[in-house]
DNA sequence: ATCCTAACTTGGACTTTGTCCAAGTCAATA
DNA sequence: TATTGACTTGGACAAAGTCCAAGTTAGGAT
């Protein structure tokens, strides 16, 4: 992740402590914090941070496509640091563990002419959705 | 819908006027309206009828799967009546406008075994994205 | 036809998630 | 090390949704 701080200052970006806390917490892979989530680890390391700050470099890293929004429900968003990768989310209905996944093929081809009604259309988010192995049994 | 109404009543609701003011409002294709809207709409019909009974009865219609929650962005959910006919969304990045699609082929098997963590995969959601046609001129 | 009652509805308080702003602080350049 | 514009802060505000006690009513029972 220290590379990620390293692009972000060449882009101009001040590189103060709150930021690099949010950035901290968010590295790893299957990462999918909420922004209250970021918050309370984020406070963890550094106890002054503010919820505000951790919702504006939120904003501003996806904004500069270097973590992606994620709302597989409709509460709160959940942002991913595995922006650099194409990969669609496997979501349990059970306990809403989220996996990053990789269908094979191009789920753009799958969207014949004659349906997209005259849209450019850029880009297809999927949710598969299930019950994780723990979630399996109970229920 | 009045059929809707119909079935809803074999399975035990009772039939008020609210719940038949917001099956009215639901009705019809391509409609993907929020509560508020859908309150907005029922309130046209039947001034009294308040927010916490249409947002109740939009739950309900959820639970009996006579309507689909969808959320397509981070704000409020947008309730979808053609719950009967599997299709997938396409969305406006420029306006917010709604479609029903039909991808050929079946979602599902674009994602490999080897891929699904042990979870028991029942559905996928697809959101396609791009410009409609009056917003692709625009930008 | 009318009565009864569980089911439904209501309005308002409350929660969650997120945005906005004026005032204070600080990273980085000169 | 002084300066300054970018950043941070806390609190007020807003949007979307939930919850609840009290009042109303659909529809079966009489």
């Amino acid at each position: 992740m220290s590379d990620l701080l390293e692009r972000l200052r060449g882009r101009g970006w001040r590189l103060t402590s709150q930021r690099r806390v949010v950035a901290e917490v968010l590295d790893g892979d299957h990462v999918h914090l909420t922004a209250d989530e970021v918050h309370a680890r984020a406070v963890a390391r550094l106890p002054e941070i503010s919820r505000a700050t951790v919702y504006n470099t939120l904003g501003e890293l996806v904004g500069l496509g270097e973590v992606l929004e994620v709302a597989t429900d409709g509460r709160a968003k959940r942002y991913d640091p595995n922006a650099h990768r194409a990969h669609q989310h496997l979501v349990c209905s059970g306990c809403g563990a989220i996996r990053d996944v990789h269908p094979h093929g191009d789920p753009l081809a799958a969207l014949p002419a004659d349906e997209r009604f005259g849209f450019t259309v850029t880009a297809a988010e999927i949710t598969y959705r299930g019950l994780c192995p723990d979630c399996t049994g109970q229920a």
